[in-house]
DNA sequence: ATTAAATAATACCTGAAAGTATTAATTTAT
DNA sequence: ATAAATTAATACTTTCAGGTATTATTTAAT
């Protein structure tokens, strides 16, 4: 969607292009609309379009809507029996890469994914 | 295992230390033997210890064994219709936190979660 | 008014991973 | 020899995210 934010989409028009299954798509689309991100007309002629400006839109926002960002926060396994202050062995091995994934998701937002314009929409 | 390395240790041993489910661990450490990481030994006052230096198990050998590391080589959400030559959109956002991630795995080894002693077994 | 085209709500299905249960095989201590 | 303590094999069950199915609601074109 983020590669035609200004033109209103339906779920049609967005099924045509993606591959994900059009029913699942449906489910999705209207749990983002949900959450704000997307605004959906209703009816004929109805559709979505993005309820905001693309570069105020993080992905971290986006992932934290829908499963919450706090997976990423602890411990990268999802495990919640290893205590915060005194984590397992593994869990500095992890910090790193962790970080790096956090700061991708924390500074990259919808409109770089226009950037690379030579890239189709798949 | 890899803090007590020198030791034989029974699956029942590290029961009691790891939070695991006890047949599941049971299960793990079967497969982990069969990959020749580990080294069983049979009967009464058996166990496993490891097979090899552990410095020379790298994490991504091990998550090779389990699940295949080509899960992480291309789409980083594991999408196979995602084409390598023309990747989607979302595709060059996850290259800088997906190569932090393999290089992690790639350059650890289980010796090195020795290194922080005081971070106690969980 | 009627119909077509869209989103919304909600309940159901499914396949794979996580976890359990059971039984067999192996070794050592007594 | 027997019993105890271990791993091995294998089949079963549970859970849950991903995906379906169905029906209701909304809007605009005719
Ligand atoms: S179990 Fe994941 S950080 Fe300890
Ligand atoms: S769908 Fe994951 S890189 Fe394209």
């Amino acid at each position: 969607m983020a590669l035609n934010y200004e033109t209103q989409l339906s779920a049609r028009n967005l099924f045509e292009e993606l591959q994900i299954p059009k029913r699942y798509l449906m489910r999705l689309l209207t749990d983002l609309s949900k959450s704000g991100f997307i605004k959906a007309t209703r009816g004929r002629s109805g559709g979505y379009v993005f309820a905001r400006s693309l570069d105020t839109i993080y992905f971290s926002e986006i992932i934290d809507s829908v499963e919450g960002l706090l997976s990423f926060e602890g411990c990268v396994l999802g495990s919640t029996v290893c205590p915060v202050d005194k984590p397992c062995a593994m869990h500095q091995i992890w910090e790193k890469p962790k970080q790096t994934f956090l700061e991708t998701l924390k500074t990259t937002t919808l409109a770089d994914l226009r950037s690379g314009k030579n890239i189709r929409l798949q």
